[in-house]
DNA sequence: TTCTAGTTTATAACGATTCTAAAAAAGTGT
DNA sequence: ACACTTTTTTAGAATCGTTATAAACTAGAA
């Protein structure tokens, strides 16, 4: 399995449900965006599987805290994760609710002209909002 | 007083309780961010005065649908206010968790080069999160 | 195999927010 | 002032996403 040294190599064990939980997050075309419930789901189904939800929460965490998936910065009642983790931007279609993503390439540049003392710029996302 | 007429203007009853919340909103020098915990606890510490927590609630929703208030998007246990309603941008400070204002004027143009079909911007707000 | 630290699990607890329904207050007309 | 209607306030309950608990299980090492 392609995942087990990933694993490995993040300190993390590489159990069944982390295996499992990887193969839905990461072996897909196309990265998308999630919250808990809907991964809880989507394995439930994909995997004809049930995965206690606190591992569910426990395992994003724990692939959150190693970089391999990144939270988005938006309201709503729910935490809405990110399987692609490279730097980039959100559309938020406020209509449906939905998030879209907008690719740094797709923004000019960013100049931040204010600095605060003694701390660095980790990130930079820009957030914008959708109506009809 | 000056916020019977803000009120009632936008179709909301100048009650007691919403001009005291005003009063802690917006009489003040600076704009500030806040939650509603916050909220609730300068109205009792500067109004020497319970206001019960579902109407801090009710009003701050009240308040933010009448673009009095802005809601700012970050991933927090609780829910970020802001008083300051101008097109303005943050910076979040992870560690002391705290919400620093970065104006437009001190952000470069931002181009947003992708469109979504059948939708409008509504909003561009950028994030900058801070560390050590 | 045996041992240990790490992981999973069901379930309880937590806490921010929303709902409820009854009481109070505001507005309107007389 | 009074009667009447509509909006608002309120305490408390309910909701629901998330986190904590503690017992059972498992991976990896010896
Ligand atoms: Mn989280
Ligand atoms: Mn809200
Ligand atoms: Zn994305
Ligand atoms: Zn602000």
């Amino acid at each position: 399995m392609k995942y087990i040294e990933k694993l490995r190599n993040s300190g993390l064990r590489p159990t069944k449900q982390r295996l499992q939980i990887c193969e839905v997050l990461f072996d897909t075309e196309k990265t998308f965006h999630f919250t808990i419930n809907d991964l809880a789901n989507k394995i439930k189904k994909q995997l004809n599987n049930k995965i206690s939800l606190a591992t569910v929460y426990n395992t994003v965490h724990a692939f959150e805290k190693k970089g391999y998936l990144k939270q988005i910065p938006i309201n709503s009642n729910q935490t809405y994760f990110d399987t692609n983790v490279s730097d980039h931007h959100h559309f938020y279609d406020l209509k449906d609710e939905k998030l879209i993503d907008l690719e740094t390439s797709e923004v000019g540049p960013i100049k931040i002209l204010k600095q605060i003392d003694g701390k660095k710029i980790k990130s930079v996302e820009v957030l914008v909002k959708l109506e009809d």
